[in-house]
DNA sequence: CGTTCAATTAAACAATTGCTCAATCGTTAA
DNA sequence: TTAACGATTGAGCAATTGTTTAATTGAACG
């Protein structure tokens, strides 16, 4: 089989296409690479269970490093470091009181994400 | 300062909780120590470009290993690694015909995570 | 049967990740 | 100034991750 633009299997190579017009739609889903590297960038983050955690105690508290800490049990080293990760990408940004500092959420979109995650689980 | 209800700081232990109310109304954000986890398993999944450029393609068309393989430009072997974990996560269910296995998505939930996910990076 | 081809799997590897420990910074109070 | 404290940073590490290569499975067909 040879040369083909409906959904039938072909053949061209050793190591080529099967579906010819099925690959080329699929393209125009995943043509804007940029945007697919920042949303698997914030899946990433969202990702490990000690920043969800952070990103969901900040939905109902602003809290200082030392509160985190201890709300997780971890080091404020630990935290620390998570935080940062999480203000690099603008989802939490923090004030400075004295030498404490207080972390918020900086972007509401998150806690849709978080909402559309957990339906899932809990479907 | 010792013992305090509010929002003030206290100053309990050498390291302890500085906001005892703050910290105690965070707790209730993530109780559910279940539901985190699973949530931040399905952000994992989508979190490498490979697999949410998998998903997306599927959004769009049915399509076997080769065709996947041909449009990201990968081994065959590479995208069923990755398609054996977005199977066992409940993302994407196949069908065998013959020698061919034709993935599509499992799950509705999925578009609208990354909907949500693309929302935050165009903002 | 034996061959071919799509898909899967196993082993191995470099690269990345999340944490701890120790040192340091910046602010407050003595 | 000095000391204390909250927070940050860097080095180092065990563990995990995504990919490749090679071997294997399973179905179709001469």
């Amino acid at each position: 089989m040879i040369k083909n633009n409906t959904t039938k299997p072909i053949h061209v190579c050793k190591i080529g296409i099967v579906h010819k017009d099925r690959v080329k739609s699929a393209q125009n889903a995943i043509k804007n690479e940029r945007n697919i590297l920042d949303a698997s960038e914030i899946f990433k983050i969202l990702s490990d269970p000690t920043r969800l955690k952070i990103v969901m105690a900040l939905t109902k508290e602003e809290l200082c490093v030392r509160d985190i800490a201890a709300l997780l049990n971890l080091t404020e080293s630990a935290i620390s470091h998570q935080l940062r990760l999480l203000k690099n990408s603008r989802i939490v940004k923090h004030r400075r009181d004295g030498k404490m500092a207080y972390y918020t959420l900086d972007d509401e979109h998150v806690e849709n994400l978080i909402k559309s995650a957990l339906q899932h689980t809990t479907e």
